[in-house]
DNA sequence: GTCTATAGCAGGATAGAC
DNA sequence: GTCTATCCTGCTATAGAC
């Protein structure tokens, strides 16, 4: 169906691109569908941006979820260390292609620059419920919530800023991001992290 | 002069909307030049681009380094936490205003996602020199060059995102991002960051 | 250096045939 | 649902007067 393929080819080159800077003829020319269909099924070029994120982004979103909790069942004790591996693998493996999850953090990124009527759903539909429930399940580790909220952040950037940021880590590292840097950047998430949270509750408690 | 009047606005413009998402026209008509102003000054809507990283980017950058070596020599002793904090600080504090910086790094995240010929003057005369030279000075304590660079990464991917995503951090931490938030933000980076390093280089033995 | 006028083109959107 | 043809707007860029 040309709907799903439209869908399709616009959210990969809105993350490339950009919203501006996509055009409904390149992405109509890359879809192999007639030029009007765009607004044939979407009414117009900024509803079949929302709507990319509504059926494509969103739903993936949900996948990293999932993936997140079937790591976490898969230990036999819950550490902090299982639960930010837990944590920073579902943003990297799992069933979803690479490519795709590379576009999912394009497209977060973009709309941390530049919010559109998207970044609410964003917030509200992925980042609101899965960062409070990663809190909840630290906090039994780390009491200070305050200081946990801004330690989840920090995973989050790093998650962000390596998947996102291919070329220059790469650069930096002298790397290539295949699979085996990619599992080392995954430990070092987590290492790096764990024991950044340890550090900050136990400075926490001096002040 | 309108050049410098017009390389302000652009670089505010960019920033907020990327390249395609800005018009000469709405460029000249905010700077108050005529709109024919840009070609005549900078021969196209692509130079103009660069030339606002080479005139207005750059320069502020080696600000924010400049910032860094004079944090870092007013301390007595260079213990890593005191290197972390000048760091840390240099991209938030200084001589430079809160929505400059702003632009800054909105700028860069830009060419991080869309890389254009941008990149490589953000990469060779900013990265580079930079990381390479707090690697340096970190190498000092922390002997483990490779895990060293990530933990540099980890830093700036933090330092990037509280400052280009003001909007989520302020909703998710329930905080305006005021001057104490702000202060707590630093905080937070340098003590995390800073047991971050620690850690991986103390686990790295263990392999 | 600044301005007006305009060339030349590409953009989103729509009407209406099939 | 798909297609062609077309509207209209807005874009970058330039020529040429001042």
């Amino acid at each position: 169906m040309s709907r799903e393929k439209l869908l399709e080819v616009a959210e990969r080159l809105f993350a490339e691109k950009g919203y501006t800077g996509t055009t409904i003829r390149e992405i109509t020319r890359e879809a192999k569908c007639n030029i009007a269909s765009v607004n044939y099924h979407f009414g117009s070029k900024k509803n079949l941006y929302l709507t990319v994120f509504k059926e494509r982004f969103l739903p993936r979103a949900r996948l990293i979820r999932e993936t997140f909790y079937k790591l976490l069942k898969k230990e036999k004790e819950k550490t902090p260390e299982t639960v930010i591996r837990a944590f920073a693998k579902a943003f990297f493996l799992g069933p979803i292609p690479r490519e795709e999850r590379i576009i999912s953090h394009r497209l977060v990124a973009r709309e941390m620059n530049q919010p559109s009527e998207a970044f609410n759903l964003i917030l509200k539909e992925l980042f609101e419920p899965f960062f409070h429930e990663i809190i909840n399940i630290l906090s039994k580790f780390f009491p200070e919530k305050e200081k946990l909220r801004l330690a989840v952040l920090s995973i989050h950037a790093q998650v962000l800023y390596f998947n996102f940021n291919r070329l220059a880590v790469e650069h930096f590292c002298k790397r290539k991001f295949d699979e085996k840097f990619l599992n080392e950047v995954i430990e070092h998430i987590v290492k790096f992290s764990l024991e950044g949270i340890k550090g900050i509750q136990k400075n926490g408690m001096e002040n």
